[in-house]
DNA sequence: CACCCCTTGTCAATTGATTGACATAATTTT
DNA sequence: AAAATTATGTCAATCAATTGACAAGGGGTG
């Protein structure tokens, strides 16, 4: 009964083809081929067939996809039809510049709550959201019907309070402390490292230097 | 002469075991297996084997891996044995907030000017940084050996500003516009695309809980 | 309406990444 | 000092992901 799972590879690449048939459809094209895609996405029109019918037939043969028709799609298996509601952990500056981050709203992505354990920023307002102490997570989560947690906190309290978040029945952490997260199953955790990516950057930067310098 | 490259699975990988070496080192950990530390890092102990091993010997029979020399090495290969020089482009607030992240700093990552488009910021400070216009840009990079430019702007103006950063000859790009950039060879670019991460949480928190009602 | 062309969905082949196995060498114990 | 243990580096096998190829089904055209 249970139907494959289908690998996160996959996944990945979908937000980046929602983003390019928001695009099209911006623009007004009404239909698209795998093989036009493919040249504008600079993947092979093989991978884009591949990816969407993991999902289904979205296509037509001689046609190609209808662009609307796709974008929507792929928007309700990303579960961009529903809303989402989220708490922000943490109003530092990356906190706040998360909040004023219009894009997620637009894609239903609300947040509903701020907390941070600095006594000195409770009652402040951020966005018409007053930030509130961390001893009231727990109720404003089930009150609140809140799906996401957005952590962006230093690493030693991201865990203790990924475990509270646990305790609290959350659906999804995203995280942008710098530790790993280990949680059941039951709790989904997305990963940003900063770090991790400027140090790929750096790498990749110096090697194609390197390279360079030594064939010369 | 020229050395197969290293798959990029594998180099995404050596910032998480840099953080984990670090912590060992920190708590005063001088050995550590291959075992051991794939326990801690919840992968298999031949993946950590395989992956050093495309940088060198580091290990020793019977003995493991010494924590600080393995660290220090990592270092190297990830560039953080030199100094990096960036610029941010995009004073908003998620500018700021990379900006007021220590941790960049701590690695060798240092902001060296802040450029904005907004005539109004022009002057003002972060960080002892002067906000400086777009049209300075060029001459600072190679005034003052500019290596990684940080793009925080909206996707209309990051693809513009990308073509100016190649004529200014940047090395790399750190990129948290919501758009691809393509760029030549020479000039690597690190996307961050927060709502795709977003997206793709959205999608596996779904799916989560949709198996667990199909399965009851 | 019939033909031709286009393009999908899918299967097979290939390429790439991960895991397992083991010979070898250093360390530790007795 | 020899034996037992530990753990690497590497090769081979497995598993996963990507690409290529093509049959079959629509759409467009005359």
């Amino acid at each position: 009964m249970e139907r494959k799972e289908i690998s996160q590879a996959v996944i990945s690449r979908l937000p980046r083809y929602y983003r390019y048939l928001g695009e099209l459809h911006d623009e007004g094209v009404e239909r698209i081929s795998s093989q036009e895609l493919s040249k504008k996405m600079r993947v092979t029109a093989s991978q884009i067939r591949q990816d969407l019918n993991h999902f289904g037939g979205f296509g037509q043969q001689g046609y190609g996809y209808n662009v609307e028709y796709l974008f929507v799609e792929i928007a309700k298996i990303l579960g961009l039809d529903q809303e989402h509601h989220l708490v922000l952990i943490g109003a530092g500056n990356l906190g706040q510049a998360l909040l004023n981050y219009n894009n997620f709203e637009r894609r239903g992505f609300l947040f509903k709550g701020i907390f941070d354990q600095n006594p000195k920023l409770h009652g402040l307002k951020i966005k018409d959201l007053e930030i509130k102490p961390m001893e009231e997570l727990g109720s404003f989560i089930a009150e609140n019907n809140i799906d996401i947690a957005v952590l962006t906190i230093p690493k030693n309290s991201a865990v203790k309070v990924a475990e509270k978040l646990v305790e609290y029945k959350i659906k999804a952490i995203w995280n942008f402390a710098h530790v790993d997260l280990n949680v059941p199953d039951c709790v989904q955790v997305e990963s940003v490292h900063l770090s991790d990516s400027l140090m790929k950057l750096s790498y990749n930067s110096n090697r194609y230097h390197k390279n360079l310098l030594e064939n010369s």
